[in-house]
DNA sequence: CAGAATCCTCATAGATACTG
DNA sequence: CAGTATCTATGAGGATTCTG
């Protein structure tokens, strides 16, 4: 895999990093614990802001770490399909951690400064 | 701040990483969280492969953010001892979550093919 | 529709040297 | 000791084009 981080010392948390530390992977993930099965097209709707390019690579790397997998319909036209595999799912933890700060987050920031 | 994430129709995870998202910001929490007082070699030590650079700007952005304070002590030479705000410590969850996913991993991996 | 390939640009991060 | 300043290179990532 990526092999970014070093894991100097054993730190656990670098570990969890190889994974999803790709800029908008944890968001991907999120999108998936959410819907459980999105598109290609899908994931364009959800990340508007990101390039196809980068939406391709971050799914890419994804499949190869075995986060999730992805399904091809060999229709006209092509439709595949993306979701978790089991292994990807036991970062549910982790995902919904960050999902509930960030509510929190919003509940407090409601109209401020911020943004 | 940084303002990386576009937070499209409002993905809390994308508002969680605007604040932990830098490359090494997760690792340098998750060592205050155990550490609760570090001071900037001792960041060092614990990332002996960043560069002193990267570990300034890493820690100049979490103290912009609230998430870390620092405390500088005009000896001769200077001592400076970075810990968590109370704000920073509301992460908790979120490191808590990663660090304890990369240890269960560490477990299943113990000696296999892995780095 | 779902990508891969190409090109190009700007930001990030390392190395090194300097400072209070 | 704890940084900042500068200089450079690597590579991330956008825009565009092409294909099954």
């Amino acid at each position: 895999m990526a092999k970014i981080y070093d894991c100097a010392e054993g730190c656990p948390v670098e570990t969890t990093l190889q994974f999803i530390s790709g800029k908008w992977k944890s968001v991907m993930l999120y999108h998936l614990f959410n819907e459980h099965v999105l598109r290609f097209s899908d994931f364009q709707k959800k990340l508007p802001s990101v390039s196809k390019r980068m939406i391709a690579k971050q799914l890419a790397e994804l499949e190869a770490d075995q986060l999730i997998e992805k399904t091809i319909y060999p229709e006209v036209p092509v439709r595949t399909e993306y979701r978790l595999t089991e292994f990807g799912k036991t970062f549910a933890p982790v995902i919904r951690a960050m999902a509930e700060w960030g509510e929190g987050y919003a509940e407090v920031e409601t109209g401020s400064q911020n943004k």
